[in-house]
DNA sequence: AACTGAAATCTGGTATATCAGATCTCACAG
DNA sequence: CTGTGAGATCTGATATACCAGATTTCAGTT
């Protein structure tokens, strides 16, 4: 018996509570931000005043700074010191985002089908299945929900935990945009196909295949997005 | 003429200030903190103290807070929310840092390969031919310099801003350990090599060709910094 | 000796005041 | 009408005070 569990006041019924539950005005702030700067709700190249969204948002300019840094390191906008905040966000970014995902999703993959274990492979394909009888009868977001859990596993048999969360960053449609998309039948079926051939080369160790096939898909997919988020308006 | 030009008080003998030149303290912590981050002056998972941090580099715990922001971002340090701040910076986020840059730049070089113009050729060939001399003769710091002119060609050509903001982001070594590098004949030679082969396959527009160039070149020669930056201590 | 919990203390989070560069306004001189 | 520049004003940058979780300390209890 490990004494450690004998000692401690350790009880496995109750979870320990995640400290990222715990949030703080800043990262509220960032998130607002940045899901209002991806829709759209911002104009290319608008002056946002700090003050303004301090009052807007209900709280202090101090949160509100914190997350222009934040937003100014993930590139969506550009401080020009002590002369104003710039959204920079277009169709143009986004595009780019897409190909940094891809990228670095194309890498990820690589290394996931040089470093899958057995019972990885064995997850990543009960994956596969079901994504393959969501996509006959189930609903969008079960397809979503699928979705991410394909990555995800990818990610982790990568075991890069950098790049996984730099990945994330390159995220600009949300749920509503994921759902239009989940529901077309014809999307559906190429998605399926697509993370059926990812999975295929990743579980056979092909990191040359692996890698073409999911940047590929990033790509592909990531256009669909592009073509509904930015419809007829492709600024500058 | 343009009437811009005539209107306005343009004198062309004197260029515009360019407001990055004028930095911020923000700025200033940002650098300074990052650079001991990666120079591994900090501990792994050491805990850094804002106020600790402010006394230390003389500015309030305003500026440390918004460079800690923009660390955060960049994935070396990591904020517990009212608990404190950790340094996330080892030699496996060095690895991984390489990888990212890889993904970036052989995507950049595949768009560099699909959207060269021949001027942006004629240029670049120019950089490959100053490379040979200097692999021959020059001083180390020529050759770094050439370096990044070549990268940066590479960057222009691809019309990615995004992407090459990002990929500033992924170095982990700084001026004098490239000296020590640029100054290792072997070295000096494999590398022109690499970048010759990565000219070529840009100019002659092989797409493939370059991104595999690309990224073979960052791979290895990242892992040549790796072995001299964290020497004999590998952490865990 | 082991446990409990209140209080001291540490640390980041937030609000606010103030500073200073950048820009704008507008009277006034040429 | 045009250009100038002092002053008002806007805006981000910085300093500072205070708030509130999180952690530690330690006396008191069993």
């Amino acid at each position: 018996m490990r004494e450690e569990t004998e000692l401690a006041p350790h009880d496995d019924r109750i979870e320990k509570l995640d400290p990222r539950f715990l949030t703080t005005l800043r990262d509220h702030v960032h998130r607002t931000l940045r899901s209002a700067i991806l829709s759209g709700r911002f104009g290319v190249n608008e002056r946002v005043n700090e003050r303004q969204l301090a009052e807007q948002l209900g709280v202090s300019t101090t949160p509100i700074k914190e997350a222009l840094r934040q937003l100014e390191t993930e590139g969506l906008v550009e401080t020009l010191p002590r002369r104003g905040v710039l959204i920079r966000f277009n169709s143009g970014w986004a595009e780019e985002m897409i190909l940094a995902r891809a990228a670095l999703e194309s890498m990820i993959a690589h290394l996931a089908a040089k470093r899958l274990t057995k019972p990885a492979a064995a997850e990543l394909q009960t994956t596969i299945n079901l994504m393959m009888e969501a996509t006959k009868a189930g609903g969008a977001d079960d397809l979503i929900a699928l979705n991410e859990k394909f990555h995800d596993q990818i990610h982790i048999a990568s075991q890069c935990q950098y790049l996984a969360r730099m990945i994330e960053r390159q995220q600009f449609y949300d749920a509503s945009i994921r759902r239009v998309i989940h529901s077309d039948p014809a999307e559906r079926e190429i998605a399926l196909n697509e993370h059926s051939a990812i999975a295929a080369a990743i579980i056979s160790g092909d990191t040359d295949t692996s890698e073409r096939a999911m940047r590929d898909h990033v790509v592909r997919s990531g256009e669909t997005y592009l073509k509904i988020v930015f419809k007829n308006k492709r600024e500058v």
